[in-house]
DNA sequence: AAATCACGCAACCGCAGTGAT
DNA sequence: TATCACTGCGGTTGCGTGATT
């Protein structure tokens, strides 16, 4: 790989002794501050690149190797729930279903339910893996209400093979998540309609309903990940 | 053996939010 | 209040590698 064009940053692959480097830093400064990580390092590295390093590579809590059928499993169910139930399907016009709803994916919230996994891995994977498996032709947005996935019929997810019970929590039914979905649902319609939204200049700013609406859709991942 | 193709993944880019000064 | 540095995110790009011709 060659150095960017001002000769300041190198990009491309790292080498090992780059991440040992890094690692050596993180090890004694702690984890932050990456532009003076590469700073004091002499990286020739952005400090954006080290912390994409760190953070998708070389941190310890990152997980190496091919995604298990659970983890496949558990992504399509966050990725519909998320898509389709919470928030593509949460039919108000409101400031907030446009914050939430239009060409958002929350590959992070997605990644932070499956540990040791991080929004990229999540994101590849699904753009090259699991969106094939599902037959989703192109890469699925979130609000796109033309989408093959959107459009997908209940049972073609495959989320209710014997294989993969055991990912719906044992102490719940199918019937009772979707419960929690509905509930999520008029929870959310509740919010943004209590909620008054700041009017400034021109626009809404759809922001101002998001701790309410991050809360309750925490809570319905809660019920998913709950006893595994 | 060489060339081409397809796939998977790591890394980059641009943008936005947040906090410090 | 304005500015800047830092952080985090989703979308996209392009390199490396194995498969195929």
């Amino acid at each position: 790989m060659e150095a960017a064009g001002n000769g300041e940053h190198r990009k491309g692959l790292w080498t090992v002794e780059e991440d040992l480097i890094l690692m050596d830093y993180v090890k004694v400064h702690g984890k932050g501050k990456w532009n003076r990580a590469a700073k004091f390092t002499g990286l020739k590295r952005d400090g954006k690149s080290c912390r994409l390093r760190w953070m998708n590579y070389l941190s310890p809590s990152v997980k190496r190797g091919a995604f298990s059928e659970e983890e496949d499993d558990l992504i399509i169910r966050l990725h519909k729930l998320l898509g389709n139930r919470f928030l593509f399907n949460l039919d108000i016009r409101t400031p907030t279903s446009c914050a939430f709803g239009q060409n958002e994916l929350w590959w992070s919230l997605i990644a932070g339910r499956i540990p040791g996994r991080t929004d990229n891995q999540v994101k590849n994977h699904w753009n090259i893996h699991l969106s094939k498996q599902l037959g989703v032709k192109g890469k699925y947005k979130i609000g796109d209400s033309s989408s093959e996935f959107s459009k997908k019929p209940e049972g073609d997810f495959n989320i209710k093979s014997s294989s993969n019970d055991r990912l719906i929590p044992s102490n719940k039914t199918e019937a009772e998540l979707q419960n929690v979905l509905e509930g999520s649902h008029e929870k959310a319609k509740e919010i943004t309609s209590t909620q008054e939204p700041i009017l400034t200049s021109d626009f809404y700013d759809p922001y101002l309903y998001a701790p309410s609406l991050m809360e309750l859709l925490d809570e319905s991942l809660d019920f998913l990940w709950h006893d595994f």
